[in-house]
DNA sequence: ATGCATGAGGT
DNA sequence: CCTCATGCATA
């Protein structure tokens, strides 16, 4: 496609020297650090393009950038760039998916009986390369509308069970190459950390006087018996929903009393583990706005970080930031809120339209049916997330420190207070 | 903090 | 084409 129109919005790399400047400051995951922008080449196909990216973000500048067209739908995706770069550690998920899809929706004040019902089968998580595979599809039937947006009579239907397929593993051999260490090693203090250091267990910084007692049960339970036996729900087999609530709350306070930033996490975790993450990850994690697995499978990640970074006392913390891309994104599609009301409407009506349907209704509101679809595909994906939008976390954010915390969120239900929390 | 997007893996 | 995990680009 030659098409002239389209006018390569140019990929803004931005490499972000690391100015490691979070200063203890109460944010919750932006601030505008250091961001030096330098157009690197993206060349793509010929060109290794590295785009070190991702940074801080502004929240109330910063408007100009790419100036091409706007509206227009012009796809002019600039070839994307095949390459390999980054790797997982593979980490196996259990099996137990859960899809609390609680859908409590209705955040106008609607009977919400937050009764999941769950079962599980087995513990097998491991780090590692996974292997496991059992047949998928369960009863996935989520018929169920949404019905946060319009707030309408909706019955609590039996969630779906399961549906889950394991993610692919990868290994990544982070030697050497360009990982570079993402925190300690304080000038000429302690330098040496290694993996496998097992520090005091219990992810609880704050037990002694906290007592959560919240809604959704377990999804699952856990049992295990290996050659010892020990029943810690703390690290090993699968967390449950209130465990994992705790521990994304305990972490954001960790994280935010360290002075980092989601970014640095995201970071840290790559250079650390050789796997990267963004912002945008660490962000959705302690907003429990990932899916049950996911959550599970990035819980033991944060948790090594969170020793790590608190292992290593006060140091400068200098985190490196490396990221490899060279896809060129298309460019996002603004879709007015008027359109937006539309799809709802539809979303609300069919969940998941026909390819046909998806078609027309591209016509009739004049965009991409590519567009369209990927709207209902996020829209689903929203659908199933831990939190809600709209529900905003628990109402007594964090102030606490380590040792001392009191109190937890009290209501289950829905409190739409948008509280300030640290942004 | 989120909206739209990309892609791997499955059907 | 879907689901899921993830993330760039944004408001």
């Amino acid at each position: 496609m030659a098409t002239a129109t389209s006018s390569p919005y140019l990929a803004s790399n931005r490499i972000l020297s690391t100015g490691s400047v979070h200063s203890a400051r109460g944010v919750g995951g932006m601030q505008p650090g250091s961001t030096a922008v330098s157009s690197v080449s993206g060349g793509y196909r010929g060109d290794s393009s590295v785009k070190l990216v991702q940074s801080d973000f502004m929240q109330g500048a910063m408007a100009t950038s790419n100036g091409g067209h706007m509206l227009s739908h012009a796809h002019q995706w600039v070839t994307s760039l095949p390459h390999a770069a980054a790797a997982a550690a593979a980490v196996a998920a259990a099996e137990a998916g859960s899809t609390w899809s609680q859908s409590p929706v209705g955040m106008t004040g609607s009977p919400q009986p937050h009764d999941v019902k769950r079962n599980s089968g087995r513990e097998d998580l491991h780090l590692g390369p996974a292997q496991h595979h059992r047949s998928p599809h369960l009863g996935s039937h989520q018929t169920h509308a949404g019905t946060w947006g319009g707030a309408s009579a909706m019955h609590i239907a039996s969630m779906s069970e399961e549906q889950q397929q394991q993610q692919h593993s990868l290994i990544y051999s982070q030697t050497g190459g360009f990982t570079v260490n993402g925190m300690l090693s304080s000038p000429g203090s302690q330098s040496l950390m290694h993996a496998g250091m097992v520090r005091r267990d219990s992810p609880d910084l704050d037990h002694g006087s906290h007592h959560h007692h919240h809604h959704h049960q377990n999804p699952h339970h856990q049992q295990h018996h290996r050659g010892g036996s020990h029943e810690p729900q703390s690290d090993e087999d699968t967390p449950t929903s209130d465990d994992l609530e705790h521990f994304a709350k305990q972490f954001k306070q960790r994280r935010i009393k360290l002075g980092f930033t989601q970014a640095d996490v995201g970071l840290a975790l790559g250079t650390l583990y050789g796997n990267v993450f963004s912002q945008t990850t660490i962000c959705r994690f302690e907003a429990l706005q990932l899916s049950f697995k996911n959550m599970c499978k990035l819980k033991p990640l944060l948790n090594k970080w969170l020793e790590e970074a608190d292992s290593t006392t006060g140091s400068p913390t200098s985190i490196d930031k490396i990221a490899a891309q060279g896809r060129k994104r298309k460019k996002r599609t603004s879709i007015e809120v008027s359109v937006k009301g539309a799809l709802e409407s539809h979303f609300l009506k069919s969940p998941k339209p026909a390819a046909q349907e998806i078609t027309s209704l591209a016509d009739s509101l004049q965009l991409e049916k590519e567009v369209v679809r990927v709207w209902f595909c996020n829209r689903r994906q929203k659908e199933k997330r831990m939190t809600p939008p709209g529900l905003p976390h628990s109402p007594e954010d964090d102030y606490s420190q380590v040792g001392d915390m009191r109190a937890d969120t009290p209501s289950p239900s829905m409190d739409c207070k948008r509280m300030f929390s640290d942004t």
